[in-house]
RNA sequence: GUCCCCAUAGUCUAACGGAUAGGACACCGGGUUUUCAUCCCGGCGAUGGGGGUUCGACUCCCCCUGGGGGCACCA
């Protein structure tokens, strides 16, 4: 038997970290079992739904590498994918339902629906629907309908049995249906509720296996009341452990930011998204953190998945996120790096070879700094932008000495002298200033390096200036005495 | 309130019923380096509590506590 299971997405927000930690596994199994993943977009909350998150939910699945066999774009045999394009089918179920007896039209007011549970919850009970409309007479049905009521289609529950699911990392959870209650399968404006739509959906597209968040697991119970009801089989069910934020909730907006977009747009790479999350909830026998993607389907289990929620940690991401930057070929680093630039305003659209050139070796001089792409944008500003700041604590702690005016004029004046400014010859340049003026090599390389990055930290100081080029470092001196005289620090006066 | 799930360091996790409870992030210290970062070395730190079962319990059972989730005309 060929495994199918699903991701389905509701496009009434972003793509999120959980959602994306889900999908990972669902994809994961598949691909581990040479099955197929399925998208299904369950966009039939009409009033929530939106085209634009559709299309970023989709997008979003692409940049992390997920991709589906069945479902918007690609299409297959079980179509159509979208919930919104199936109401007919739902309406077919839900009159087959109507008609043998197994549901009925209910015409309570949501405003009296609340008033009742509220009211039950009081007594201790749980809240669930008293089954008020259940037995209305057909006068009574009629009465309703003049008022203009628009019906819901409820499930009828029977009472006193129990509800066994086979869960694959839980095992067997027992649910009483006394707690369900009758629910509704169709809203009063013909749509299908989440758990009505799902069992027919997963039913008629052939799901194997039901791979989802453990906030479903208290709704399965009524699932597998409807695949009983409709004559269905139910797939094999794997709730896995919920994503948590730092403080143990569920993770939400209040958390930080929880949206995928915004790691790929911060910088993320896609991968290390990816391989951080598949640690959330499973893991090897050797706690194993990095994998490649083959490997990680090769690995990949159902069985090795936990039970216990997991805290979602944004710092380790970064970590991972840094390693495999530095991992990466430079090659491609660079060019994922030229968008952040270009958006900056650093560099020309069209890049010619020199410029290249100039950021693949700036690309080489920092990447250990990085730990998401944007973050070149603010440790790499010298390099592109002539009038950056001098950062106080440097002026402070390496310019504002006595002998730094006189030795930045003197630096300059020797490398005027220099035909080319290389690595080299500016290291040697340096070191033999510092033995003559009976200054420390590291007196000498700091003032120099505020002089020409404006702070104290960054890549090597030859390095560095050699990208710069001679004529742009003596600005940069002539720019930094300048300003040391303009504001009377020690060393100018 | 009610039902369900869960429980190893701050966090992610490993450990046939039998190791000094292992690894990773974070944190702290040291080394390398002109600075930062990288890299290397080292350190801190955990089986929630109480009962059982057993020669022996992180592991199995029960209770407590704690945390989470569901209980929508949301999915």
């Amino acid at each position: 038997m060929q495994i199918r299971v699903r991701f389905a997405p509701s496009p009434t927000g972003e793509l999120h970290i959980g959602g994306v930690r889900t999908a990972l596994f669902n994809w994961l199994f598949a691909r581990h079992h040479k099955g197929r993943f399925i998208l299904r977009i369950e966009d039939t909350d009409i009033l929530r739904s939106q085209e634009n998150f559709t299309n970023s939910i989709i997008d979003n699945l692409k940049w992390l590498g997920l991709n589906w066999d069945e479902g918007p774009e690609v299409g297959g045999e079980y179509g159509p994918y979208f919930q919104s394009q199936r109401l007919a089918i739902y309406k077919k179920y839900a009159d087959y339902l109507l008609k043998e007896g197994k549901a009925y039209f209910c015409y309570c007011t949501p405003e009296e629906l609340e008033l009742r549970k509220k009211q039950m919850q009081k007594e201790g009970k749980p809240p669930v629907y008293d089954g008020h409309c259940r037995n209305l007479s057909y006068k009574e049905r009629e009465k309703f309908e003049r008022e203009g009521r628009k019906p819901t289609v409820r499930f009828k529950v029977s009472e006193g049995i129990e509800l066994k699911v086979r869960d694959l990392l839980r095992g067997e959870v027992v649910f009483k249906s006394d707690v369900l209650g009758d629910f509704i399968i169709l809203k009063s404006n013909g749509t299908p509720t989440f758990n009505f739509a799902n069992v027919i959906d997963d039913s008629l597209m052939k799901i194997t296996h039901v791979i989802r968040g453990e906030d479903h697991l208290s709704n399965t119970p009524r699932q597998l009341l409807l695949y009983q009801a409709l004559g269905f089989n139910p797939p094999l069910y794997a709730h896995i452990p919920m994503i948590l934020g730092k403080d143990g909730s569920k993770l939400s907006k209040r958390h930080g930011a929880t949206s995928i977009s915004y790691y790929r747009e911060k910088g993320f790479l896609p991968w290390a998204v990816v391989n951080y999350l598949a640690l959330l909830g499973w893991s090897t026998p050797d706690s194993q953190q990095f994998f490649e993607k083959e490997e990680l389907i090769e690995k990949f289990s159902l069985e090795r998945v936990n039970k216990s929620p997991a805290v979602f940690d944004p710092r380790k991401l970064e970590w991972m996120n840094a390693e495999y930057i530095r991992k990466m070929e430079t090659e491609k680093l660079v060019n994922l790096l030229i968008p952040y630039l270009k958006k900056k305003g650093w560099v020309k659209e069209e890049i010619d070879s020199a410029t290249y050139r100039k950021i693949f070796r700036i690309t080489e001089l920092e990447r250990d700094r990085l730990h998401l792409l944007s973050d070149i944008l603010e440790i790499a500003d010298f390099f592109f932008e002539e009038e950056f700041a001098y950062d106080t604590k440097a002026v402070e702690k390496r310019l504002n000495k006595e002998y730094v005016y006189p030795l930045l004029k003197r630096i300059k004046v020797e490398i005027d002298k220099m035909e080319h400014l290389s690595e080299e010859n500016l290291e040697v340049l340096l070191r033999n200033l510092s033995r003559e003026l009976s200054l420390s090599t590291a007196e000498v390389f700091h003032p120099l390096r505020v002089a020409l990055t404006g702070r104290m930290k960054g890549p090597g100081l030859f390095e560095l200036a050699a990208v710069l080029g001679k004529e742009e470092v003596i600005r940069r001196i002539n720019r930094t005495l300048d300003w040391l005289k303009k504001h009377k620090v020690k060393s100018s006066v």
